[in-house]
DNA sequence: CAGTGAGCGAGCTTCCGCTTGACTT
């Protein structure tokens, strides 16, 4: 006879069992094993019939919930049952929160055991801690179990009679919920404000002065002693200043004449003022930061995020990554300052181990935060894991390693410069001692260039110098519209506010996005029209329910049931069945609401109306008498953004039907431009009896439709084009339009197809067969996420020592020849077109040093390369992108500054 | 896919949280 211990994750019983003395076998529950039935379809035949059947709970008979245990997991619960059938004790070893409480509820009530069972809970896993957890068990906690089951029958009752209620009223397989439903409201609000935002602009001037030689630049601030508007003095509601603010507004014409008057007058530094400051380590990750940061730096959705770090999780590199905590056991405090030591050394330590504590709504902290596993934590390198595991891991060891770092210590320095009635301010900020920034600098991936990149250096200066102005530039400025949510700050906000949990994040955003409340673009969430009518039925008639403050309210109550303060069973009849209640409303909403309204969007500013078909959202103009018009509305069309103008054009083209291009010039049929649910494209003929389909393509990216001719169109139409047969296989090659943009292939049938998207120039309608071949000559590019393989300006071959290829890049300070991790300029006075294979393997081998080309395992070159790659491309694009600036302003003196804060409107429309 | 927005009125869709695979595109 054996101990049977039940734990949640089969990945923690597998650690577990190494703990345990012999006699203990210990199974995984995989979470929940039971609960409310989630369809008609789990609903046993007996109360089928029952009013509630659908709900699953019980409401006239004190909310009994009808738990089943659901498919995948009758498995599991066979198992467990057998399991238990060879035990002599049962221990229940479920996380110690709220849903695990209740898992070890249920497993009591579906196994039955008639042996001895204890309720066992630990917060490390480590062999004494779960020793000494074995001899201190207690009892399960039934009040935090009720606690649970409130909170889990709450959620069906909102969830399961508002969903219906939208199916009547606006369309087929909505739903809502606690979590979902103040989701999605919190995109829709914001692209409200997109929609009432209104556009302000404003000049100002930047000075490049020199102190012996040495550039810095200086701000316009004041003028006459009334401060210069900025960005932060606008209305957004109306495009203008605050009303009350004391400031000047300079338009293009102001800043010019003044940059013509200052430009010959004397500068005075009259002030300067140093301000040292200390930055704190920010806390090891939780669920919700770690998938923030992820999102920022990686660009992987919360989805991947989660994904990733449970293979990580799996195979044992890091502590379990569904956490709501920030908090490290004394094993990882020592082992990530060990990490600091030896590492970074003594100073960079902070002074005293740092212990977080969670300021997040309604944590319940079951585990630990994320971190490396284990009491040694493994560097990166140490790891050989690769691609996204690497990156994340990555993340997640410089966070908890910087956590028990020194502070950062810095200056702030502000320098005032006086020219006649106007005062300019240049900040500089000096790094003293850069502490935890060495291992870790939010919002970068390369920490030492990351601290170079935090200073902004300002010659030595003192009051009463006299700096020469080298350039004075007008510089024209827009206000920018508040941003739109992406998964990071949603998921920021939801945790903000107390809203879902680790487990959730992740769910509830693709939920809101399979349920079309929202669509992905360019990493923002941009809300449907759908959102929008459901939000506005939910905020008129369930106004409590969609408020971000509901969720902080439950918690607050089950706080109280789980002490034993109040009572679940009247806290839901007094939210379902009361007066008040949820069940009352609906039904009265349901006599109320009149579905073509709920279908309805009203927005500010527009004459058409947004309805909300079966087939998606589409406008409706009424003229007098005649049959109201519709045309479906487009996907990707911003609900901030559609005017009556973009109704106009959808309006125009159902009304007049297609436009006409022109005719084939061969066959004399008719040529189409129509804009279909994937946008816009060209057509031949019509469709008829015979041709159901005819011959269709889609145009290419930034081709607009108005740019259409008939050469385009008929070019369009003869894709895909056959440039040629291969030399080699004697196989076609040919040019098309394809997923993914214009593209060549090599068609070898059964051999297989290769591929090659075209580059910048490259035209599909007019390449050659020569440029094709090109093309195929070169390797595929590397399909990353966001980070573009910069492609060489010449392939030279590779290196005879170890086969790896030798290209030539264009680079900030010209063309470089780079091999593996070196790179060597080209030569002053050569061309690039001249560098031998010869030459080239000379200089690399020269600039390598004495030691030889090494060959180097697959794995460690592969991640090297690739981390270097991207520094590189990273600092040749800023400096670049600098260069530019500067250039192009000298030149003209006035360039437009746009603020790179994301504005997707214009690419979503 | 390719121009609709609903009449016949069966049975169905849906929530949040805890956890992994087993399945196709």
């Amino acid at each position: 006879m054996s101990k049977l211990v039940i734990v949640e994750s089969p990945t923690k019983a597998k650690t577990i069992r190494n703990y345990l003395p012999r006699d203990y076998r210990v199974e995984a529950s995989m979470g929940h094993v039971r609960d409310l039935p989630k369809s008609a379809s789990e609903i046993p035949a007996k109360v089928k019939e029952e009013k509630w059947a659908q709900l699953g709970v019980n409401t006239e008979a004190d909310f009994e919930p009808l738990y089943v245990v659901p498919r995948d997991k009758k498995k599991v619960v066979k198992l467990l049952k057998e399991a238990l059938a060879n035990a002599d004790e049962l221990v229940l070893a479920t996380d110690e929160d709220r849903e695990g409480e209740s898992i070890s509820w249920h497993l009591l009530q579906i196994l039955k055991p008639k042996v001895p069972t204890k309720r066992m809970v630990f917060h490390e896993i480590t062999e004494d801690a779960i020793r000494a957890a074995l001899d201190n068990c207690r009892d399960i906690d039934e009040q935090l179990v009720h606690a649970q089951e409130t909170r889990r029958i709450l959620d069906r009752l909102v969830g399961y009679t508002l969903s219906p209620l939208l199916w009547k009223k606006i369309a087929w397989r909505l739903s809502a919920g606690r979590v979902q439903s103040v989701a999605v409201r919190l995109l829709v609000d914001r692209e409200k404000a997109r929609r009432a935002f209104r556009r302000g602009s404003y000049w100002d001037l930047k000075a490049t002065l020199l102190q012996q030689q040495s550039p810095f630049e200086a701000k316009l601030v004041s003028l006459a002693g009334t401060r210069i508007a900025n960005g932060s003095d606008f209305d957004e509601a109306t495009g203008q200043i605050t009303a009350g603010r004391q400031v000047t507004l300079l338009n293009e014409e102001q800043a010019r004449s003044l940059q013509q008057r200052l430009l010959t007058s004397a500068w005075t530094v009259t002030d300067i003022d140093e301000r040292p400051s200390t930055r704190k380590p920010a806390p090891p990750f939780t669920t919700s930061t770690l998938q923030q940061e992820a999102n920022r730096k990686l660009r992987l959705s919360a989805r991947d995020t989660m994904r990733t770090a449970q293979g990580l999780y799996e195979k044992g590199y890091i502590t379990y990554m569904r956490t709501d905590s920030v908090s490290l056991s004394k094993q990882a405090v020592a082992a990530a300052r060990s990490c600091v030591e030896t590492k970074y050394g003594t100073e960079y330590l902070s002074p005293k181990p740092r212990q977080y504590s969670t300021k997040s709504k309604g944590a319940q902290e079951a585990h630990e935060a994320i971190r490396p596993a284990g009491g040694i934590f493994r560097t990166p390198q140490e790891t050989n894991l690769s691609g996204r595991e690497l990156s994340l891991y990555e993340l997640i060891w410089k966070r908890t390693v910087a956590s028990q770092m020194a502070d950062a210590r810095q200056t702030h320095i502000t320098v005032q410069i006086e020219v006649d009635d106007a005062t300019f301010k240049a900040t500089g900020k000096r790094i003293d001692f850069p502490g935890f920034f060495r291992a870790y600098v939010e919002g970068s991936d390369n920490p030492d260039a990351a601290i170079e990149d935090q200073e902004v250096t300002l010659p030595s200066l003192k009051v009463g110098d006299s700096p020469t102005c080298s350039d004075l530039e007008a510089i024209g400025h827009e206000t920018q519209p508040p941003a739109r949510y992406t998964e990071a700050t949603l998921v920021k906000t939801l945790e903000k506010e107390g809203i879902g949990r680790p487990s959730t994040y992740a769910t509830v955003i693709g939920t809101i996005i399979e349920r079309n409340y929202a669509q992905l673009v360019n990493n923002s969430l941009m809300p449907t029209f759908t959102a929008f009518a459901v939000t506005e039925l939910l905020e008129k008639h369930f106004p409590d329910l969609v408020d971000v403050s509901f969720t902080a309210r439950m918690e607050q109550t089950l706080d109280e049931i789980s002490t034993g303060e109040a009572e679940w069973l009247p806290y839901l009849k007094t939210f379902y069945s009361g007066k008040d209640g949820l069940e009352q409303q609906v039904q009265h909403r349901e006599d109320q609401i009149d579905p073509s309204v709920a279908r309805t969007v009203a927005l500010a500013d527009l004459s058409a109306k947004v309805r909300i078909g079966k087939y998606g959202p589409y406008v409706e103009v009424v003229n007098g008498q005649d049959e109201p018009v519709t045309a479906s509305i487009p996907d990707g069309v911003s609900p901030a953004d559609l005017d009556d103008e973009q109704v106009e054009v959808l309006l125009k083209q159902k009304l007049e039907g297609p436009d006409k291009v022109g005719f084939h010039p061969e066959t004399g049929e008719p040529i189409y431009l129509l804009i279909g649910k994937y946008g816009p494209y060209v057509q031949l003929g019509d469709v008829t009896e015979e041709t159901p389909k005819p011959k269709r393509t889609s145009l290419p990216k930034g081709v607009k439709p108005e740019d259409v001719t008939l050469e385009m169109a008929v070019g369009l139409l003869s894709l895909p084009r056959t440039l040629g047969l291969h030399p080699d296989t004697d196989k076609k090659i040919k040019a098309s339009l394809g997923r993914f943009g214009p593209y060549i292939v090599h068609d070898q049938g059964k051999d297989g197809k290769d591929y090659r998207s075209l580059k910048g120039d490259d035209d599909v309608l007019t390449i050659t067969f020569e440029r094709a071949m090109e093309l195929l000559a070169q390797p595929k590019a590397q399909r990353g996420r966001g980070k573009k393989a910069a492609t060489p300006l010449r392939e030279l071959g590779k290196h005879p020592a170890d086969e790896e290829p030798i290209n030539i890049y264009d680079g900030p300070y010209g063309p470089y020849i780079k091999h593996g991790k070196t790179n060597v300029s080209v030569p002053e006075g050569k061309k690039v077109e001249e560098v031998t294979l010869e030459e080239a393997v000379q200089l690399i081998d020269e600039k390598a040093g004495s030691k030889p080309a090494r060959r180097k395992s697959t794995k460690s070159t592969t991640t090297k390369k690739t981390t270097a790659k991207k520094a590189t491309a990273k600092k040749t694009s800023t400096k670049r992108a600098t260069a530019a600036k500067k250039s192009s302003s000298t030149a003209k003196k006035t360039t437009r500054k746009r603020s790179t804060k994301a504005d997707d409107s214009q690419k979503a429309s």
